[in-house]
DNA sequence: TGTTAAGGCATGTTATCCCATATAAGAGTA
DNA sequence: TACTCTTATATGGGATAACATGCCTTAACA
């Protein structure tokens, strides 16, 4: 499960070290490395997955109906848009020059855990994403017991 | 079933052992160790839990829209937020510095069960907030009953 | 042959492991 | 009950390994 906040150095080349937990759950016999695509909402940050959730998106598109618009419009958006950047010796990657610029990042990058995949995020936006999330905690807090109340009868 | 508030002492270098009773709650086989974060209440403490219940908030959240405002926030207050701290050979943690310093904590910390879960606190913060719940909690002891009576004949 | 990307090596820092000791809790025995 | 032995737990210090990152070399390509 990828959980946490880390930030490291992206280099002049446009590498960057991928947190060790990160590089844990991702790790994979088929593909040593992770994929990244510009997030479905539209704003400035990269989705990542490891080998494993791809093979399980794959799955998923497959039992859509093949000329159907959802599944092209997805295909598009997931595999046709994604990036698969392979972890170098030292566990670092290659950010491509374009993604760098879509971030709008100079000279670090925060990976972000969301359970079952993460984000790539400029530090900044990320700062102020997390600001705008914690006035409204309070507000939704409720929602969760609420969403977890079926998964089992202890409630939260 | 977490209970009981145990005082124990966090030392130069971040470690802290976390009680016994409380590692034998959270064991489980994919993950040996325990999740903390920031209260989503926003007051000083931190929330904890162990790997089985972090994996029924990700099905919990994963049944919500994705591009949703409640998701996104609980997203980022709980996995985004959320330190994975690993039980060493004695069932110590290390407790990153800036947790350390958000709880105001010096050279203990205070863990506090409450029922699914449990929160770890600056003890002097700890016995505040006891002071303060002890001038209500007879005033509140009725709800108790009132919030148990139907789930069996025999009343609290 | 110049330019760029990729791979290997070296460093400082931080976290992790290992062992020793201290404290407490419990079991068994007289 | 009093005592000792044993086991589980908590804490302290030092050695070791892992990690992130900068530098340097080698390979690929135009």
């Amino acid at each position: 499960m990828f959980v946490g906040t880390i930030k490291n150095t992206l280099d002049p080349k446009g590498r960057l070290s991928v947190p060790a937990h990160f590089r844990n759950v991702v790790s994979h016999p088929d593909f040593n490395g992770i994929y990244v695509w510009p997030a479905l909402s539209g704003e400035a940050y990269l989705e990542g997955a490891g080998h494993e959730r791809m093979l399980r998106f794959e799955t998923a598109l497959q039992k859509m109906d093949p000329f159907s618009e959802p599944r092209r419009v997805l295909q598009d958006h997931i595999f046709a848009a994604a990036y698969n950047l392979s972890f170098d010796a030292n566990g670092r990657i290659v950010l491509p020059k374009n993604l760098i610029e879509f971030l709008g990042a100079k000279d670090s990058i925060s990976f972000v855990g969301v359970g079952s995949g993460f984000e790539l995020w400029e530090p900044g936006a990320r700062n102020q994403r997390v600001e705008e999330s914690r006035a409204k905690v309070k507000e939704y807090h409720g929602l969760l017991s609420t969403a977890m109340a079926p998964l089992s009868g202890e409630g939260l």
